[in-house]
DNA sequence: TCAGCTTCATCAAACATTTGATCATCTGGG
DNA sequence: CCCAGATGATCAAATGTTTGATGAAGCTGA
């Protein structure tokens, strides 16, 4: 690639991924271009979801996003090891044990020893946690279902399923899996 | 919400979605199930990409996901005002600030004053920096041709015509952005 | 039994991100 | 001309994440 190519008058976020696109196309004729827009695209889409989520909901209330994630978790399912939430809430164990320093000091959950197994951790909502989750929730929800709004019910089932089908195909495709 | 509901015995990162779904509908009948599915499902299948390519492809050879966005840009649009590589990149302006320290102190690329405008920074790719980037994105494009594999080429289109849908809407629902 | 291996949790250091504040520079209206 | 407000960048503090190391507890087979 040229070192000294200009970009564009109007670079913008909007318009970056089809510039990106089609110049890899141009520069490196081996590129994958459509893997690269379907990355690139569902970065962007996912992001801005995470961002207006955390922005409008969660950060005015104190709270983050990964922390909503676990005490979501723990309002569903209810009391569980530490283990099981990592895993069903998408983080390491180590993160896990970070973000747990935060949640607990803020009165939200309580972590004590398991019985069985005792380097093994219980983790449940404190009654402060219980009363803060479902107004969280509920905010949460609203705002999800205006941008579910912008996809047609059929539409928001398809992109499901494209989304599972992706996931479900990595495991063939051995990807890195966290810890 | 009860407080003392036992979870399921085998609750897993792949059964969640499904559990968490029905489970807030029994227990809020006002809950938008679907909209709740489809950003459940959006964020594991973006995290399980990004952790994958971060892990496999950007760490062991000492850059991270962030980073590999900024020098993406850079070397695909040329040199350019750091506003426009924050825009461009996703990131705010004050993220960009704190990634730039790391990215000069490793030589991969140089910050500038602007001549026309001496608040402004004119952000450029290093000669190490051009050489590294080739080689990196040619080893992300192939792994992203890997997760890309899982879907049907008519699929792929379909998933990023939704997305794309998806972030267009927001606009409309006057979604928060960054600044 | 117990030594070695595995598993659970935490720690440490480096990094990236957020919000809100601060400083420097530019710009436009009186 | 010059001051007020807008804009670009950075800083500070708090948070969450990663990888690799460490310590504690459980398990297994000779």
């Amino acid at each position: 690639m040229t070192h000294n190519t200009a970009p564009p008058d109007e670079l913008t976020f909007w318009s970056f991924v089809d510039y990106a696109v089609h110049k890899a196309e141009r520069e490196l004729p081996s590129v994958n271009a459509e893997a690269m827009r379907m990355v690139l695209t569902l970065n962007r889409a996912t992001s801005m979801v995470v961002y207006d989520l955390e922005s409008s909901i969660h950060r005015p209330r104190g709270w983050t996003w990964p922390g909503f994630r676990v005490l979501f978790a723990l309002w569903l399912a209810g009391p569980m090891e530490a283990k099981t939430t990592a895993e069903i809430s998408g983080m390491s164990r180590a993160a896990l044990s970070a973000l747990l320093n935060t949640l607990e000091r803020d009165g939200l959950l309580s972590r004590e020893r398991a019985t069985h197994d005792r380097r093994a951790l219980q983790l449940s909502l404190t009654e402060e946690g219980y009363g803060a989750i479902l107004g969280v929730f509920r905010a949460h929800n609203r705002r999800e279902s205006a941008w579910a709004q912008a996809l047609e019910p059929e539409e928001r089932r398809e992109l499901v399923r494209l989304l599972n089908k992706l996931m479900a195909g990595s495991t063939d495709a051995k990807a890195k899996f966290r810890n």
